[in-house]
DNA sequence: TTCATTTCTTGATATAGGTCAATGTCCACG
DNA sequence: CGTGGACATTGACCTATATCAAGAAATGAA
């Protein structure tokens, strides 16, 4: 599991093996079974996840008991609930949970600081990761907001291709905002187009 | 100018004259009028932007010409496309621009990083910003996704009264990302709703 | 393999919100 | 002060997408 890390890590800067040895102190890993949840809604989030194997996701259960999902984390990816992590005190709205059989490195708050002093190339690295996040978001408020359901799947499938491929239909609608019938129609639809 | 600069930063942790006087010499004042241009789609954006009088917005303009909002910035909050700062190659989407006469704070990406090295409070307490706002972008983006058109309005009310007293109604429905019109009809219907 | 459960598809109908067009209101500036 | 241009309101109509309902297909456990 940890050489997923070190090697996500290493795409970006080089680590020492001290400096590894010590990063698989602050980590720990479990391994998690398809639906198993990592956190509920009303929990206080006490960490994040970097995820080795599988996929999880995380998303928000409105006043209709409908849910929405905000994000996929497949391989290489981080998911957490930063928000509640930062303040102790707030409780999460989100769930966190797995959608394939999955494996997870998780760090709290304490030892994701400690690899920031510890490792300044770390937070540099994970500064610009947020900000990059940071611009994904603002590009997806807009497309929810100005395109199209059919627009914002094919740019979906453009985009995460790999991860549309192994979750089920209706969990990207729900990402989408867009209800599975719809998809479905729009998925149709697209599909004898290509064939004229 | 400065002073708006210095009680915002001290809000978190206190700052030495020096320290200050340095921060200070990174940033570059500048007056813009209503209608005034920081930034074009399609340029290199060079500076960040912190606002100390007025109000600026970001913008993308979408296939057909239409404008859609991302953001507004009242006095002490920060406005910059970061995506394109840190990566000095890419052109910006954004437009950025004065919707009042306003007084900014610019700062170039080298400028910034030279603050974060020696005051590494602002570091901290800039990672912690994005992180706050990575946080209120994903509250959006599930709400622009489930939420009808009178709720994101209301939400909007909620949290940001004071943005929504001061700028125009046809703004505040681009960035709800809904027309003026049925802004207009919402209003009307909570007004009415109010007086029964 | 078989049965049960979950997921996907399809049709019929309803509705939130968009678009277009006309009118009303309010300033800013000569 | 008037008046032109931006902004807001209102009405009529239209369309994308939701919802409800039923059946088909896929998946997985035994």
């Amino acid at each position: 599991m940890f050489d997923i890390l070190r090697s996500y890590f290493e795409t970006k800067n080089k680590l020492t093996d001290d400096q590894f040895e010590f990063m698989q102190t602050l980590f720990i890993p479990r391994k998690m079974k398809k639906g198993e949840f990592l956190q509920r809604e009303g929990e206080i989030a006490k960490y994040g996840a970097f995820v080795t194997k599988g996929c999880l996701r995380s998303y928000v259960m409105d006043t209709k008991g409908k849910e929405h999902i905000v994000q996929f984390a497949p391989e290489n990816w981080w998911i957490s609930d930063t928000e509640s992590m930062a303040n102790p005190l707030s409780h999460s709205r989100y769930f966190i949970d797995a959608i394939e059989n999955s494996e997870v490195l998780l760090i709290d708050l304490a030892s994701q600081e400690k690899l920031m002093e510890t490792i300044p190339e770390f937070a540099i690295q994970y500064r610009q990761g947020i900000q990059k996040r940071n611009a994904a978001k603002d590009k997806r408020i807009v497309s929810s907001l100005s395109a199209t359901a059919e627009e914002r799947y094919q740019e979906f499938l453009k985009k995460y291709s790999t991860i549309a491929q192994r979750i089920p239909q209706h969990m990207l609608a729900s990402y989408l905002g867009i209800s599975p019938e719809t998809l479905s129609r729009i998925r149709k639809q697209m599909s004898s187009k290509k064939i004229i």
